[in-house]
RNA sequence: GGGCCGGUAGCUCAGUUGGUUAGAGCACACCCUUGAUAAGGGUGGGGUCGAAAGUUCGAGUCUUUCUCGGCCCA
């Protein structure tokens, strides 16, 4: 009976969620609204805030990290859309690149279809296919995690407006010259006269002439070392005329040696690791030697040495420089390095300022730019390098060696380094490694961490290669003069040619008329066109041209780019560096950039481990509000750990969470009232709820404050304790009484109601970016399917709710009530009371404190049936509870002697 | 192997320029409640701050070494 009498809370929000199966419901309903385009309507005009979108490879289901990275990305979006600004995502995919050439070469290798035979443009179409189909699949699978974005209209780098542009920003480079061919060695076949990529190299073993040969020391830091020998051993004598450095590691310790046997080394000091005495004196037979001195690599540095041929016209320096990967398996502790004949020594010069030249051939024979040996086939060479040396006296010991090689697996022949003509993109020549610089140090980075990481290196980068010996990306532009051996530098041919790629794409490039490209200007046979194409960090690195400046609804230079932290050495790296050279700053204003991935105990998720966990799992198990709430409560500044434990802890928060949306919208009935919080007149309200508005206010000011700095973690921290602390066992317990058990007219109940409607509206949108589904669920509910929570903004809080003041005080009353809690709890755990309700609280109060409480009702505050109130010396807060006497109004649940005050009590 | 970053309760995180007994929420335990009930309240236990050494009157905080982990490079 008495039920009927109060106002017990009634709502259709449930408690049991059901994400999994609800908020696919929510999707289908964002869908049939148009959210994005309304999201659009409704901030037209506004400052924009542009979160430039970083492509996915189009390969493959999206796994832990990709939608941490999306989920991150939209709540970031969706903070400043509720802003008030006009925050705009256009997601986008990289396609070009050999991950997807060797999906389709798989697929040939099953069907047993020879690439050979397939047209260019047939293989280029399946890649094209194969790249569509996982953009699809993707698209699903972002959306399925609450993103909100142009799915519609998204962006590709296959996309014929995207190979147009990649062409026109590669003019750029190109007209200002810092684009120049230059020489990189890469495996090749003198059989075939092609390039051969890793996955079809074969390694047989085949047997090698080995040499121990000298370079004498021109000069060295170290005295003892003038007029000694550095040896190295080597297994292709072939490139010892394209020898150009020799390498040491500085943590190795090496010796000078006298050898003392008869012949072209008696009475010559050479030098070589001390590790590898033994091996090199049993090898080269030396009978006699003598121990000079020894000495640390570091030493070394800034050693010169001559060529072997120095005499016959290889008059050249031979630096010394210090490397990691000499190490003391095999040979002397001394690398010799053709940079046009090994990627090691390739890499290694190159940071040296030495750089590749053409030294050998498509045929394999040596070119004009080795004296002494033009014309001559690399597979001849040995016994002529080994015999010139001798010849030269610097030949220690010569040899054979059956080791493992590489081989082409068609034609079974062995393969070689060889230099071919690549293009790269000077970090010099037109200052970019300089004005990238300089755009580093303008540029925002959320961990702070970031600037530094990208500083580093792009300070130690050397040119970047921007060309690739494979078919699917966009062809390099570049026709060379088959008389001038020039290149071609003209903007009317690359504008005609991205023209062209605007109407039918890059692919014509492989098929047609080169005079389709040249017009009437040129005629196709005075040139030969590259059949190189663009390495695919230069495709992604243009996005900011084909995307942020070419679409109106978006911005240049992006508000923000945010990756994983890998990213630093990719997409970050790529896109400054292009966007530098063709327009002298960064194309992001902050980089925000979130750590990896890794199980609860932070090892990388690994099958062999068996950590995986796939996003899939989670939305089945959890829903997608959960995950997001993952990304919110972690810090993405280092790594993210995840596991089902933690995934379980975060459901927790996540109910109490809920319950407290549903605890107002029990109360409220469902009925929610949009409230002028100027309007509000905080003078008429009770205390407790002008605290709660100051409370309310303050966590405004955090908030704004956290999300500021993108401190997502601390920022949901913030609110969710607000639910458990403030709300939960504070307020929402002490309001009950009233709730329930007040008139429904009684004023007291109506301002507990606003405060209720300000709470409610206030929850919805600081959670919204966060619980975009939970929020929506609840929004639907309150305006019976008429909007959507993302299209509101943040509330603006008025001044006057902040209260310092009553702050002050009530942190005092609360702390009484602390005190009284106590005392109730040691009379509960001696079983005499059961609920607080059965508790008489006598407090005792110093001066001050009794000041402050003297119009407190410490029975409402602490939830008692009485109380008194006395002053006291001595201590701050003392309190005694006792079992309340009396009868227990059915209304209320107070116990009391006399009746209390509302209408229907029984006592 | 090198460079960079990191290790604070079972979990997610706070912890100012070194300064009382290292905090919060969740989880856990016990109790209460059954009018927030697939809820709610109260109380409580829980930490060698990755390890060791050093600087200091005093170190989670500074230095060094080690260890474990992550990213990038080789």
């Amino acid at each position: 009976m008495t039920k009927s009498q109060i106002n017990l809370p009634k709502t259709a929000f449930l408690m049991k969620a059901n994400l999994p199966s609800r908020e696919p419901e929510i999707l289908k309903f964002w869908e049939k609204i148009n959210l994005y385009k309304e999201l659009r309507n409704s901030r037209k005009g506004e400052e924009k805030f542009i979160l430039h979108d970083g492509p996915p490879y189009a390969n493959g289901n999206i796994h832990m990290g990709t939608a941490l990275n999306k989920i991150l990305k939209d709540i970031i979006v969706k903070f400043h859309q509720m802003e008030g600004k006009d925050s705009v995502y256009v997601p986008g995919w990289d396609c070009h690149g050999l991950p997807i050439e060797w999906k389709i070469e798989e697929q040939y290798k099953k069907s047993k279809k020879n690439k050979n035979e397939v047209p260019i443009v047939e293989f280029r179409k399946e890649c094209r296919t194969f790249a569509e189909k996982w953009i699809k699949v993707h698209k699903d699978q972002f959306k399925r995690l609450g993103v909100v974005g142009d799915w519609e209209n998204y962006y590709s780098t296959m996309s014929f407006d995207a190979e147009a542009q990649i062409v026109r920003e590669l003019g750029k480079f190109l007209k200002e010259g810092s684009l120049y061919r230059g020489f990189k060695p890469v495996l090749w076949s003198t059989v075939e006269k092609t390039a051969l990529a890793d996955a079809e190299v074969e390694y047989q073993d085949h047997k090698s002439d080995t040499i121990y040969a000298s370079f004498p020391i021109a000069s060295s830091n170290i005295k003892e070392l003038h007029n000694s020998d550095v040896i190295i051993w080597t297994t292709t004598p072939w490139t010892i005329p394209a020898n150009r450095a020799i390498a040491y590691n500085e943590n190795l310790d090496y010796s000078l040696i006298k050898i003392l046997d008869e012949g072209d080394y008696n009475n010559k000091n050479i030098i070589i690791a001390e590790a590898l005495i033994k091996s090199v004196i049993n090898d080269c037979k030396i009978q006699k030697f003598q121990n000079l001195k020894k000495f640390k690599g570091k030493d070394l540095k800034g050693t010169i040495c001559k060529h072997p041929f120095f005499n016959i016209g290889y008059n050249i320096d031979i630096p010394m420089l210090e490397a990691r990967f000499v190490t003391t398996e095999q040979g002397t502790g001394f690398v010799h390095c053709a940079p046009s004949h090994g990627p090691d020594d390739f890499n290694l010069c190159l940071n040296n300022g030495i750089k590749a030249i053409e030294t050998v051939d498509g045929d394999g024979k040596y070119t004009k730019n080795v004296s002494l040996f033009e014309g001559i086939h690399i597979f001849k060479a040995n016994p002529i390098v080994i015999e010139k040396l001798k010849e030269q006296k610097n030949l220690l010991s010569n040899g054979q060696l059956t080791h493992s090689y590489p081989h082409s697996w068609r034609s079974k022949a062995p393969l070689v380094h060889r230099a071919t003509p690549q293009w790269f993109i000077s970090m010099e020549s037109h200052k970019l490694r300089e004005k990238a610089l300089r755009a580093i140090d303008e540029t925002s980075f959320y961990p702070k961490k970031g600037k530094e990481r990208l500083k580093s290196m792009i300070e130690t980068r050397p040119d970047w290669c921007v060309s690739r010996q494979r078919v699917w990306g966009v062809p390099l532009p570049i026709f060379v003069n088959k008389k001038t051996n020039e290149i071609l530098v003209d903007d009317e041919i690359i504008e005609n040619i991205a023209k062209i790629y605007e109407k039918e794409g890059s692919d014509c490039w492989f098929s047609d008329d080169p005079q389709k490209f040249l017009g009437n200007k040129y005629k196709a046979k005075d040139f030969e066109k590259l059949s190189d194409i663009v390495e695919v960090w230069f495709d992604s690195g243009s996005t900011h041209s084909f995307v942020l400046e070419k679409r109106g609804d978006l911005k240049w230079p992006a508000s923000m780019y945010l990756e994983g932290s890998d990213q630093h050495r990719g997409w970050f790296h790529s896109s400054l560096l292009e966007s530098c050279g063709t327009r002298g700053r960064a194309p992001f204003e902050s980089i925000l950039s979130h750590g990896f991935v890794v199980d609860g105990k932070g090892l990388k998720m690994s099958k062999s481990l068996g950590n995986v966990i796939a996003p899939e799992d989670i939305l089945k198990k959890y829903g997608a509000d959960i995950l997001r709430i993952w990304v919110a409560s972690s810090n993405y500044a280092e790594d993210l750990r995840i596991d089902y434990n933690i995934l379980d802890q975060h459901s927790e928060s996540y109910r109490k969470i809920r319950n407290t949306f549903r605890y107002i919208l029990g109360n409220l009935n469902d009925k929610f009232e949009d409230l002028e919080l100027d309007n509000i007149n905080i003078q008429k309200f009770p205390e407790l709820e002008q605290l709660m508005l100051h409370k309310i206010y303050c966590l405004n000011q955090n908030f704004l404050k956290y999300f500021k700095n993108y401190d997502f973690h601390n920022l949901y921290k913030e609110l969710l304790n607000f639910c458990t602390v403030d709300l939960s066992a504070f307020y929402f317990d002490i309001r009950k009484d009233c709730l329930y058990c007040d008139p429904v007219d009684s004023e007291k109940r109506n301002f507990v109601l606003i405060l209720l409607n300000i709470i409610l509206s206030s929850l919805l949108r600081w959670f919204a970016p966060i619980l975009s589904f939970t929020t929506e669920e609840i929004f639907q509910l309150i305006y019976n399917n008429q909007k959507s929570i993302h299209l509101e903004k943040f509330l603006d809080f008025p001044k006057k709710f902040q209260n310092f003041e009553l702050n002050e005080k009530w942190s005092n009353l609360i702390r009484i009530r602390d005190v009284c809690n106590l005392s109730i709890e040691e009379k509960r755990s001696n079983k005499e009371i059961g609920s607080s309700l059965e508790a008489d609280i006598e407090i005792n109060l110093n001066d001050k404190l009794f000041e402050i409480s003297k119009n407190i009702d410490f029975s409402e505050l602490c939830i008692t049936s009485k109380f008194t109130i006395n002053k006291i010396e001595g201590d701050e807060i003392r309190v005694k509870s006792k079992k309340a006497t009396g009868k227990k109004c059915l209304i209320c649940w107070k116990i009391s002697d006399k009746k209390c005050k509302r209408p229907s009590c029984n006592i």
